[in-house]
DNA sequence: TGAAAAATCACCCTAAAGTATGAGGGTTAA
DNA sequence: TTAACCCTCATACTTTAGGGTGATTTTTCA
């Protein structure tokens, strides 16, 4: 396993940390000779150094513990095997008729009413009229809703 | 808001914390008194504070964030086995953008251009706009069309 | 057989979708 | 720097979708 930059990499944090604590060696000694001259310099350079390293503990802690997330599952009904089952049960309860299910089907191809009119020899208003009713069904306000609605619960292909 | 006890439980942490900080201090000026009379008593001070500090910034970290780790939400598709795979083939053969393909999926969530307008922070026309160049893409007419031919090429789930 | 449900259609109106055109600002690659 | 996108937005217009109401005919079923 020569795999240098991997293991640069995967501790990229210890070396960061160290690398931080050499830097942190070098301010303290420069503190410490700095205020070592001045009174209560003692008080100043232990403060400093409680402050400094409560903050790195915290960012040191908060940097490794980072991926530690739960994970919640979330159920969710998703029913869409690659080979279309009708659900009948869904059919009946929601109260689809058979013509209904033909405009939906062509409506979920993309056909306009107008086209859905002319392949069922139908008039357009007739359309109007079933799809009011697949909305009130579907209890969607349109029809890329009930479209979606409809192929969630396996009404249509 | 009187509610005492209720905010002795939230601030349990920091409570705590300044009672372990107090309890430190007494720590620290007895080490103080005991090994001021030590040759390099200082350094072995110093060194207990930033051990200490460490350790304490690294226990509060953990403290205060643990009640956060609480996040992610994983979908697990119950009879799905086949996730959606992106056919990026067919994104950059159709030239869709970003940003188009954004408006197609929530177009195919089945919402209303004015609800994807309010969802992206853009305008009505602007939605308008990447409809029609979507459409033109697809070689459609219609949105139901787009979302048919879409998931049909795998451009959207 | 009679009521319920389904299918059909019409009219009117509003809301939403779609078309056409122009334009400004931002990014990116030649 | 220019050209080519991309994203944004606007205005004006046409088409389609959808809501509400009411009606007639056919099917279905208890």
């Amino acid at each position: 396993m020569a795999n240098t930059p991997n293991f640069l990499a995967k501790n990229k944090s210890v070396i960061l940390y160290g690398v931080f604590l050499a830097a942190l060696l070098f301010l303290l000694k420069w503190l410490e000779l700095r205020f070592m001259i001045i009174n209560h310099a003692f008080e100043i350079y232990a403060g400093s150094i409680a402050v400094i390293f409560t903050a790195l503990g915290i960012w040191l802690a908060l940097k490794l513990t980072r991926p530690k997330t739960i994970l919640i599952e979330k159920e969710v009904f998703t029913e869409r095997p690659e080979t279309f089952i009708l659900n009948e049960k869904e059919l009946t309860k929601l109260n689809i008729s058979k013509r209904e299910l033909e405009v939906l089907e062509l409506m979920s191809a993309g056909l306009s009413n107008q086209e859905i009119a002319l392949k069922l020899f139908v008039s357009l208003n007739t359309i109007k009229t079933h799809n009011a009713r697949l909305f009130e069904k579907l209890e969607v306000k349109r029809r890329t809703q009930a479209i979606e609605t409809a192929k969630r619960r396996c009404i249509i292909p």
